[in-house]
Formats: C-alpha cells, sequence, structure tokens
DNA sequence: ACCGAGTATGACATCGGTGTCATGACATCG
DNA sequence: CGATGTCATGACACCGATGTCATACTCGGT
C-alpha cells in the first residue's frame, strides 16, 4: 500500500503539501494541486487512519455493543421486538457523520461485554453506543479515557447519557383515545412486573384515568407475562388473567396487552371463548410490531415503539458529544411513539361485553 | 488515555521491556512482570492498536459489506431469506480469532459499495467480505493493496474466492427423494429464469430425473416468480403457472417451488381449489425459512438453504488467507444443506389428482 | 579463571501521517 | 524604495507501538 511520501515523490513535493491538499488545511497552488491529484490516482493512495489517529488521537471510530444481529431471527419468529431497528437508526444518522461504525454483538451473552469494550478501546473508538432489546436498567463496566458512552434503550445508575422510550406517554395517548372512544372500564395485561415499561406504563394509563376523572381499579390491571422464554407458562399466565379481568362484576369493554404478541394470543382466547373483535371486546397491543399488527385480522390497534427514532437520537446525541464536544444531557433522552389506530377498538362508545351471555365471559 | 511510556515510567523500566511483557516475545524476570503488571493496572492501560497497525502493518480489522441489516426486517415480513444468518455465521466464527469486525450496511444501494470500501481502506482492513441477499453476480470495485476479498452467496468475473450455496445439490437431493417416494410427475416452479439459483437448481432436478431414468417434461418446468417487489404481479404469475401444471394431460403429483414464500402462496391457491394437503396434491420449497415452514400446516418439506454454515466457511476462508497466507482456492466453495423433511409431501407413491374431478384441477 | 550460551534489559530507529516553525517569492502600501 | 503581509512550500519533530542491535549479568563447563 503506498504512502504519502510516495505520493510526494512521484509528484515532485514534500510530504506536508500532499498532505495540505488532502485536507485542505492551506492553500496548495494549482499546478500543484494537479500533481498531486496525479500521483494520487496513479498510485491508487489511500491514506491511512492507522497513522492520522497517532498524530491527532481521533479515530473516527465509534463502537455499538448490541445483541439485535444474533438474536433477532429468533425474536422475529416470535414475533419480539426488533432491536435491530434501532441499530439501523443508528446506522443510518452515522451514515453520513465521516464516523465509522464497529459493531459488536454479544450473541446474548453480557459476560461478553468487557471483552468488546476492551477491544473498542483498543481500536480507540471515540464513542461507544449500547443497544438493549428491552427497557431495562444495564451495569456496565467503567470506560477509561474520555470515550463517551450513550445508552439506547436502557440507563444505569451512574447516569450515563441514555435515549429511551417514553413508556409513559405512549400507554397515556393510547388510553386518552379509548376513553375519548367512550371506553370506562379498560383492563390492562401488562408484562412482567420487573420490567421498566411495566412501571412506567401503568403510570401512564394512571395518568389518563385521573385526567378523565374515572376511578382506578386495580383489578383491572394485572401483569400475565413472563421474561423468561417459556410460552407455555406464559400462555396459562395470560389466560387466567384474561379470565379473571372478564368474570369481574363490571367487566372491561377494551383489553390493553404489554406487548403485540400477547396481544395475538389474546385473540385467540377471546374467539375461542365465542367473542368477536372488536364489537363484542376490542384489544390493544404495544410495539406496533408490523408482522403482527397489519397481519391480524382485524388489524390491531397498538402504539407505536420507536425503535428506529431512538437509534437516530443515540446517534445524534453521540457524534454531538464527540465531534462538537457537547456536554451530556443531564436527563435521559425520552423519545415517544404513537399510538397507531387500526380495528381492533370498536369506535363507538362501549362494547357488547357486558350484554353478553355467561358463555363468552367465562367458557369454563 | 495512558501510554506505553507511562506504563513504563511507573513501573521504572523501559517501554521496549513492557511491549515484551505485553507480547511475550521475550522473557521477562519476575519482579520486573510483576512492577509492569502492577502499573498497568494502576493506569488502566490499553495498548493503541493504531500504534501497533502502523509498526506492524497488521490492522487486525477485517470489513463486512452487506445490505443484511437495514433490510432484514421487511424481507423478514415478506418471508424472504434472512442473508442476515450469514452475517451471524461470520460473527461467530471471528469472535474468537482475534479480528476485529467493521460491518458496512448497503442500506440496499449498491453506489455506495466503492465509498465503504474506501473506508475500509483507509482503516487498513485485511480483508473484506462481501455478502449478498441471494446467490448471484456482482461486480465489485477494485481493491489496492494485497487486502483480501471473500464473496458470500455471490461471485465475480475475477474469480474473486466465494462462497456458494450448493442450489444444485440441493434441488437434486430434494428431487431423489421425491422419486424414492414414488413420485414421477414432478412440477418445478421456479423463482425469476435470470437468477443463478433457477439455472442451478433446475440443472439438479434434470439430474435427479436422468438418473432415475425419467424423460424431462418442459411443460412441468416453468418460471413463477419475479425478482422485482412486486407481490399483486407475482402472485398472478404464480396462480397462472399452477393453472398450467395442474391442467396438464398427466398433471403433476407433487409441486416444488422455488422458496418457501412461494409455496406459502400455493398453499393458499392449491385449497382455493379444493385440494387437501398433502393428501391431493404434495408441496415442497426451498430456503427453509422456519417461521413459514414450521408454521403452515401441514409443515412445509424444503431445502435448507445454508446461510450459517455459509458465513462461518467464509469467514474461515478469510481467515486462513489473512492470518496464514493461505491462498485462495481455486474453484467457489460449495455449501450444501440436506431436503428437510415435513409433512407436506405424501410419503405414498402418489397422489390423487389423477383421479379428481376438473373442479380441482380447474376451477375456472 | 575464562569462555560461550542463555537471560534480562535498554537505546534507537521506524511505521505514515500532521502540527509547528521557517523560508522564499510576490504583491501592496506609505 | 523598504517595510509589511500573504501565499506557497518544505524541514523537522512527534504520536505509540515494536523490530533490531547492543549490553550486562548469570551459569556451567573446562
Amino acid at each position: 500500500m503506498s504512502t504519502i511520501y510516495d505520493v510526494a515523490k512521484r509528484a515532485g513535493v514534500s510530504p506536508k503539501t500532499v498532505s495540505r491538499f488532502l485536507n485542505g488545511d492551506a492553500p496548495v497552488g494549482r499546478s500543484t494541486r494537479d500533481k498531486v491529484e496525479r500521483a494520487i490516482a496513479e498510485l491508487g493512495y489511500v491514506p491511512s487512519s492507522a497513522a492520522r489517529t497517532m498524530r491527532s488521537n481521533r479515530s473516527g471510530l465509534v463502537g455499538l455493543i448490541t445483541g439485535a444481529i444474533t438474536l433477532t431471527p429468533r425474536r422475529m419468529a416470535l414475533g419480539g421486538l426488533p432491536d435491530i431497528e434501532i441499530v439501523q437508526g443508528i446506522l443510518r444518522e452515522l451514515e453520513e457523520s465521516g464516523l465509522t461504525l464497529l459493531i459488536s454483538d454479544t450473541g446474548g451473552k453480557s459476560e461478553r461485554i468487557p471483552n468488546l469494550v476492551r477491544t473498542f478501546q483498543e481500536h480507540r473508538v471515540e464513542g461507544i453506543i449500547f443497544v438493549a432489546d428491552h427497557h431495562m436498567k444495564v451495569t456496565l463496566p467503567g470506560i477509561a479515557g474520555d470515550t463517551k458512552l450513550v445508552l439506547a434503550n436502557c440507563f444505569d445508575d451512574a447516569g450515563s447519557p441514555a435515549v429511551l422510550p417514553n413508556d409513559r406517554s405512549g400507554q397515556k395517548a393510547l388510553t386518552e383515545e379509548l376513553i375519548a372512544r367512550g371506553h370506562r372500564r379498560i383492563a390492562y395485561l401488562t408484562l412482567g412486573p420487573e420490567m421498566e415499561a411495566t412501571r412506567l406504563r401503568v403510570a401512564g394509563y394512571r395518568d389518563a384515568l385521573a385526567i378523565a376523572g374515572i376511578p382506578f381499579d386495580p383489578a383491572l390491571v394485572t401483569a400475565a407475562n413472563l421474561s423468561a422464554d417459556d410460552h407455555l407458562a406464559e400462555e396459562q399466565l395470560l389466560w387466567d388473567a384474561l379470565d379473571r379481568v372478564l368474570a369481574l362484576e363490571e367487566p372491561p369493554t377494551v383489553l390493553c396487552l404489554g406487548n403485540d404478541r400477547m396481544a395475538l394470543r389474546a385473540y385467540g382466547m377471546l374467539r375461542s371463548r365465542g367473542l368477536t373483535l372488536p364489537d363484542d371486546i376490542s384489544v390493544a397491543g404495544y410495539d406496533d410490531h408490523t408482522l403482527i399488527t397489519e397481519t391480524l385480522y382485524p388489524k390491531l390497534t397498538t402504539v407505536k415503539l420507536p425503535c428506529a427514532a431512538m437509534g437516530v437520537r443515540a446517534a445524534q446525541l453521540l457524534t454531538s458529544m464527540v465531534r462538537d464536544g457537547n456536554a451530556a444531557p443531564e436527563a435521559p433522552v425520552l423519545v415517544g411513539g404513537p399510538a397507531v389506530w387500526r380495528d381492533s377498538v370498536r369506535p363507538g362508545p362501549a362494547n357488547r361485553i357486558s350484554e353478553l351471555p355467561m358463555r363468552g365471559r367465562n367458557p369454563a
């Protein structure tokens, strides 16, 4: 591989002049410029970022740590959340920034992270983005030097700059729209209670109820999902939760589910009870996993989890910290996603379930 | 970030001794070793790969060019082929190799490739793997220097080392198994005629027929897919092709489709004609896209496209070229995938379609 | 006591760019 | 016409590793 010295010799100028031509940091005479240009083309010269990095202490690299690449196909098949969309947002934003992305995949094994970080540091990345597969708290190894860190879809105790989905506003918006359509008895079958998303979305749900002056009924809100990969247990949990809320004295007219996959399952369970969607009961999901939401009949009303936007924001945040030396924001950046209105929620003021025979409400 | 000089000063030794400790290229006294070890830990020293690269001319980087990351979710939703599995295979194989992967995504725009290659060369990658989303011919920009290149799922005119799916043996194996189960009239509704896969798989199909002494009937083989993203036209093409082969004097007892998505469509079309699978007619796909093959009823018999294995082989090939200086293989590496036997092919010697009324054979 | 072999270490140059400073050629101005 | 300023260019050191060569010390054999 030819060097700047080769180019200089061929063009009959000093290496520094070639450097000036390449970087434009000082004027270069027209004829000199032409000679250098020709020499570069003839030699196929490409500057070495290693040498540049040494002198300038800027590598032009940023690191990305994720499990999305190895885990996505499996999660896709399960209808899980494509955190790969966050990675896509990051890619898109970084594309024009002149920064080169080093991607490391954890393969789902978090114990590998320290090694990945170490490798990144050897390559003197200017910043690292860590992408989690769901809204969660993480604990990362300390990062030496002034390498910047941005967390996407997660946060830590150290208060590292983070980009998070606005779960609270998302569930609030959905609930508000449900209320606006006349629903008063809104069941919420949540994800596991240990999930950040659950805590925040329940808060958003209660926000909306409070604004509308509807009293909060704890019987309508229950966890109905596991974080573990145990389909059978998940199914039973959901069935039981659904059973309980439908058997209430005053049953819900709409079911909000913790994610679209739960909604998919709920469709089947409700139908096996002889209920028609959305006429007998309405359903809403969360995530806007289009593979599910657009495929189901009726199409699923849900809340968009703004993955791509989170990726873009995370990348913007990192570039602004790395290139412009901006300080990290005090508070996490919250990225909201809209409620996406489809056909699984009856537009009318109420559903018919309260008029149904017990068969629909409790088939057992 | 601290340097080897900082470590040397703190440990009271020369930088070269620290270097020896780090690389183990010469014996280091026990007490010296301890002092150096402590100094490194106290300073959180991480060696600079940029400096190392300059001196040694080896960056420890390999580049990967793909469109899998940005395109996968869309293709997944379509039931297309997850070339991301190739990337996974590469990741897995490279993990323990000490090489760091630079991943660039084309975003589906091949005109970006020269820039990606250029960026890789600036970082002095030791090799580049190019991953295509389907078996195809590509034309890549020339790569200066002695950077190695490996093509995965594609090949070029220059004879660059390539890892390819063995389409011919795959379709041959499937066809042979069909024949072994008594099928004689085997229709093959292929992908677009311009696809490499089509040419090779038809050859494999004919190989199997020839071995069994079954004459090749051109009326049974017809292209029934478009490369373009035109669902409606695709559907019509498939319908028409299906219509023609079913209306033959001597209709097929089994339909082979160009991929699993076509098989998925074929299921619907055959059923709308009142045919029962696999009793009235058998169906086989290609790719083993488990989201489809395991979900359909009956489960789809298909040929596994060995994506992960191709990724592994491509990475092995590149590391052997980069690290051990091995020469590129003369011929492309062909990776075979087995026929995966599920329930969509009737085990019996023949299907009943030839006994069916015209309704089933031509509903129009 | 002496020599060669092995062990443990350091001085110095080098990789390919770029920051700093110096220099020479002109143009401009009072 | 000399002082000043701008433009165009080059010489040289430096970033942080490591290869090469040199040096000093320790042993065991003779």
